[in-house]
DNA sequence: CGTGTGACCGGCG
DNA sequence: ACGCCGGCCACAC
């Protein structure tokens, strides 16, 4: 069985620590340059048909802005969860986003 | 099989 | 500094 896209973009995702916070550019980068930031939304947007709960409000984009919570259930939901892990959020905003920001190609060792 | 779309990013005017 | 445009790949119709 070989992983779809979206289960490697999902596996990433889930590696995202509690209280921390990606870029759909670093995941997408971390899959290669060729993969573009797109992609790595169009495959949360899956995240809900999936049996393992995906972490995608811990997934913003580069400037840090809940750009995907319309896309949850409900659209507070989304910084419920990132206050709830302790991620300040502001106007739909990650505050001290570069400090909570975790990098998959770091982390990960490449 | 072709077109459109999508939770983005980076470059250029 | 700001706004607009193209690119990029995968999937659905």
């Amino acid at each position: 069985m070989e992983e779809s896209f979206y289960d490697k973009v999902f596996r990433i995702v889930r590696l995202i620590p509690k209280g921390r916070v990606s870029t759909y550019g670093a995941i997408a980068k971390y899959f290669g340059t060729g993969l573009s930031s797109r992609m790595v939304g169009w495959a949360l947007n899956s995240s809900h048909s999936q049996d393992i709960p995906v972490p995608a409000q811990r997934v913003v984009n580069r400037n840090g802005l809940l750009t995907g919570r319309h896309h949850f259930p409900t659209p507070t939901l989304m910084e419920e969860l990132l206050i709830s892990e302790g991620i300040k959020i502001k106007e739909n905003q990650v505050q001290d986003f570069k400090k909570h920001f975790w990098d998959p190609a770091v982390e990960l060792g490449y």
